[in-house]
Parts: structure tokens; sequence; C-alpha cells
DNA sequence: CGCTTACTTGAGTCTGGTCAAACGGGGTGG
DNA sequence: CCACCCCGTTTGACCAGACTCAAGTAAGCG
């Protein structure tokens, strides 16, 4: 929650050409003329710091963007201040499409650690989808992809047991994080603290952090300040009763 | 559960231009070109019985659905048979989305009522996106309607009482079903059993049992076998501290 | 007419929540 | 440089919302 100025880093950006993302086994490769627009789609870059609150709830946001650097989540606040985590980001996600499309947002976004993130002006969207069909469907794709995800979350919140979800939920994200490159330099830690893990399963702060250490015991994690070691991922998964999620290629812009 | 047999109903086709779907005011309009790639797109139509299992988690389905008419819902199961409903399905939603764009389905699908379908054919869809690409748009708005939906259930699932959370779900159910006409004849009945209630909202049958009489008491609903009236949606939205979700005039196929 | 499905209701239990207190590290102002 | 504070984490004691088990009713169907 707190209040930093963010960095127009526009002036050192990264060029599309030689996007790092592109690089990464898990992003499917743009055609020559799709890599031009997308280029020209890039309205710049901006850089953020740790604990910003990128889009409030409500607002109505102009830009679209990616992540190209960093960790970030989005949540809903109700009234009397329950928050519940509705899924995080990692390079090569995309941040506000609900917004480009429907009327409004209607959750927040908050950055975990510094980000870099692309910056995409939304009134382009109908000529993307009108000379570069492709990408329009990936687009969609991405859409399907964060409701699956949101699928996986939703059951585990819903039926799985307190260390199940625990389980599954850094088993997801260190998935995520590894295809994605953001354990690059930092080996499988994935930056969050334990209310962040308690508003995203629906529980609390107490019982997460006796849960962990049940976790911890059983040599699957450790915990450190701020964040979490993962260990032996495939203990996790088998603790979760998850097989995973996949899907192939995945786009992104 | 039931297994019967579906009837193949192309014979009485319902043509795209006489759509019940089009009249409603939900729903925006075609222009005639779109209008026309449409009633191409769309192969034919499906009739199905209730509780009858459409589509299973892992199947790759060659269609593409429209619900024309009645009522279904998405779920995962665990190894275990524990449930989970993810959400539910009235006339003009999609069904089989994330199955066309990914390899496989990871939910299963299943109907509450008899229900119409038209069928579309999955092979069609990048002429869709090259030829017609506000109905590309469409496509990708409807998949983040369901993201937004399925933001608004997880938060129920995760953060709010069990009181809270069925009123959620029975005023979400209320108000999609009156804006997509599923509530023509039947007067504000929702179809649903107590299983799929708590199974939708991470709870036991016998506490959701004890719960809605508590909503029943306060006049917000009267329950019926197999289904539930909703008597006073402000009430009910009041008591689940929620305020609805909108979103301007939505697409469908 | 017996079987199954859906709904009820009560009793007892337990997972997970609340409250409270304390610790350690990092940042900040005096 | 130090005192203080805040945040994140930890732990124990106690509480309660929600679950399980169990049994019974009513309606629908073959």
């Amino acid at each position: 929650m707190q209040k930093r100025n963010t960095t127009d880093a526009s002036k050192n950006r990264t060029k599309c050409e030689d996007c790092p993302l592109a690089k990464l086994h898990e992003f499917r490769e743009f055609t020559p003329p799709e890599l031009k627009f997308v280029s020209s789609f890039k309205q710049g870059e901006m850089a953020i710091d740790k604990g910003h609150t990128l889009l409030v709830e409500g607002a109505h946001s102009a830009h679209l963007y990616t992540v190209l650097l960093g960790w970030g989540f989005r949540y809903k606040i109700l009234e009397d201040g329950r928050r519940q985590i509705l899924n995080y980001l990692v390079p090569g996600d995309l941040i506000g499409l609900q917004g480009a499309l429907m009327e409004e947002m209607q959750h927040s976004v908050e950055s975990l650690t510094p980000m870099t993130l692309c910056i995409f002006a939304r009134g382009k969207l109908p000529e993307l989808y009108r000379n570069y069909p492709s990408l329009g469907y990936d687009l969609t794709w991405m859409a399907a992809r964060e409701e699956q995800i949101l699928d996986h979350t939703l059951t585990s919140v819903g039926r799985r047991t307190a260390l199940e979800k625990i389980a599954y939920l850094l088993a997801l994200l260190y998935q995520r994080a590894q295809k994605s490159g953001a354990m690059k330099n930092s080996n499988s830690y994935i930056p969050i603290t334990q209310h962040h893990l308690a508003d995203t399963l629906g529980m609390s702060v107490v019982h997460c952090n006796k849960t962990l250490k049940t976790l911890a015991s059983q040599k699957l994690i450790r915990w450190g300040e701020r964040e979490c070691y993962v260990l032996d991922i495939d203990g996790l998964m088998s603790a979760a009763k998850w097989e995973g999620m996949d899907a192939g290629a995945r786009p992104f812009i």
C-alpha cells in the first residue's frame, strides 16, 4: 500500500524484437508482420515499485499492460475490508483486459516486487482485431487461460483442505514462475507473505502459518521472510492432490 | 447423472435470423454480414435431457455450443469424489470455448433442465477471426465476462460467510436468468438442488439447508422441490453485501 | 409398492477462526 | 547511534461455524 512514484522508462525501452519473453520456450513466436504491429501497439514501458497499487477497482483504464518483469496480483475488497486475491501476475501475463473490454475494472492490481510493464493503447484494439486476427485469437486464448486458472483455484478454495490448498497454490505459482522465467536468478522462490496466501485461499493468517509449518516439516518447502522456497514440487503436487495444468505453447503480446 | 439419448433437432432448427435471444434487450445486434456468417457457422441444434452429461473433463471436443434454452452447469471432480461447481449456464452462454482453444476440456458440463444448444464447428474459428473481427472481439468479451463471474464467485467462496455466500449465488443466478430470458414462463425460479448450491459454495448440504431456512424465514426466498424462488432480490443482494455485476450490452453467437 | 432422490432435523465433533502476546528485522526520526 | 515502531511471523489458549453421522419424511418413478 506504499505510495511511490512510478518511473517512466520509455527511454530505455525494450524493443519488441528483443523481447526477453520471446526467448522462453513457453511462448509462441510472432510472424514478422505481427511483430511489427505489436511494436507499434506498444506505447512505452513503465517501472513500478514493490507494493504499488497499479489499478483500482472501479477505475476506467485507458491502457492494457503486459508484465515484462516482476510479480503482482489482482484482488477484490469487500466493504468491511475482507480481501480476496484472485490471481497472481508473472511475466507474460496481461493486465487490464477486462477493463479494456468492459466498462470498468472490477478488481485492483498491486505489485509484489518491482515490476516492468509494457503499455499498450486500448484504442488500438479494434485495429488489432481487424488486421491481425491471429493476435485477436491470442487474446481470447489468454482470457480462456485466466479462466482455467480461476477454475483450478476455485476448486481448491471450495473443496480442498487447508493443507491441500496451500500445496496447490504454491505448486501453481512455482510452475507458472518457472515457465515465465520469473525465477531466473533467484532459485525457486515465490515473493509473497503468509497474508497473501491466506487471502488467496480463504483462510486466516494464523491457520495458514500453522499449515505452512507442516509443509516445511515434510521438507516440501522452506519459508523465508516474505518469500517461499519450493523444495519438492512433486511432493507438493501430490500433497495437493493436483495434477497441474498444461496448455501447449502460449501466446503473449 | 441419468443417461439418456440426445435428440438431433436439426430438422426443426431455429434460423439465426429468428434467434429468440436476439430479441432480448441484453444482447447486441448483429450486422447483416455477421448474421449471414453466424448462420453458416451454425451446424445444427441439439436437444438434451435433464441431468445429461454433455462434456467430460479431459475430452477433446470438436464443437462449440451456445445455450439456446435451458439451464446447465460446469464443474470439476477431485479423485475422491469432491465436486466443485464452477459456474452455471443460461441462454446465450457459450460452452466449450476453453476446449476449442486449448488441447482439452478441463471441466465437465451437465444439464439441470432439458436444454437446446446451437452447435458450431470449432474448425471454422480461424475463418471467424480472419473475416469477422467483431465476432472475434465478442468471443474475447465473453471469455472476459466468464472470468468476471468467476472473480465474484471466488470472492464469495473465499471470503463471505455461509449466509452471504448463498444470498450472493441466488442473487447472481436470478439476475443472469432474468437477463437471458431463462425465467420467461416460470417466474423467478432457479432449477437447482441444495446439493448444487453446496458444491458451488464449498459447503456441506446440511449446513446449506439450515442456512436456506434462515433466508426463507426472512422472506427473501422460498425453496421448492429442486428449485428456488427468489422473493426479494434487493434483500438478497444486501444480505450478500453484493452490488451485482453489470457490463453493458453483451454479445453472443 | 418398493426404491431412489431430495430435503429435514438433531446431536456431537473438529477444522479452522479469533484473540492475545511476543519476537526479530528494517526503517525512521530524534 | 539509538529508541521506537511497524510489519511479518510465530505460538498458545479458547471459541464457533461448519462438518459428519444418523435417522426420518415426502415425493416421484418404474
